[in-house]
DNA sequence: ATAAATTCGACCATCTTACTAGGAAATGAG
DNA sequence: CTCATTTCCTAGTAAGATGGTCGAATTTAT
């Protein structure tokens, strides 16, 4: 019952873009320098996030990635859904008569994705660095 | 993102034990039998609810297993937590700066598990088998 | 041209899941 | 006592997911 580093990684990786990015595009190499991840694995994790349309790739030399749209109109559900297929908690065909309680889960999990944008987690990532971090 | 066929498993065991249970002890082939399941995989489900005291085993002929406390007072979530471990959304030795984030999914989903107890699972069950099943 | 990038396809080691197999120990029925 | 029944315990295992690595081809700014 995990969300594995494929989405994590995502999520960071976007969160970069949204906070480095602007006009010119990002190497992926710059990214992974920054967060302490492998360049050649977060290839694997961005090309479907570019299918989705999410960044959009300049090849060549001083190309990269640039975010496709405004952080605050990308949801972190459409996020995760596209990194880690669909969230359903449990394996749909295989019957147990408990349907009613994975589908409140389900709903749970949905709800509080859905609430969460990109922008949402720059700033969540800002506050965590600040000079006046606490934790209540 | 799941839960496993462990929990799910295990749920159905209780449930067959609340709903079929009494003062006599019920043998694990007999639950196999009518869920339609390994009865030597239910051991290995039912060794770790044992030992965290949800129910008893009685040995020998005619043995079998109780439950040990009413169905009222065995909450989903501990069930969860004995079959599934820690149900953590993502791995908590990897700081991504999103930890609100994932807290509040834990607590989504923790929240659910808590209200929901295996007297609930047992009327769930019921009610889909019931001759006036509708889906609202 | 050359260096910096993305893109593509193959490969691999480790872990988890969902089992299966076999037997030892306990216990009630006859 | 003996035997069938049932729990209890330890291993092993096939398939899939996870988390990468590696090498090479392609594109493009300078």
């Amino acid at each position: 019952m995990k969300i594995s580093t494929k989405g994590r990684y995502g999520l960071m990786l976007l969160v970069d873009l949204a906070i480095h990015g602007g006009e010119s595009p990002i190497s992926l190499k710059s990214i992974a320098e920054r967060q302490g991840l492998s360049d050649h694995y977060l290839e694997q994790l961005i090309a479907p996030l570019r299918n989705a349309g999410f960044v959009r790739s300049v090849r060549g030399a001083y190309g990269g990635y640039v975010l496709a749209r405004p952080a605050t109109d990308v949801g972190v559900r459409d996020v995760i859904l596209t990194l880690e297929g669909p969230l359903d908690i449990v394996d749909e065909d295989f019957d147990d008569g408990l349907s009613p309680l994975w589908d409140r889960l389900r709903e749970a999990v949905d709800s509080v994705l859905q609430s969460v944008s990109l922008q949402d987690l720059v700033e969540m990532r800002q506050a965590g660095q600040g000079p006046y971090m606490f934790y209540i």
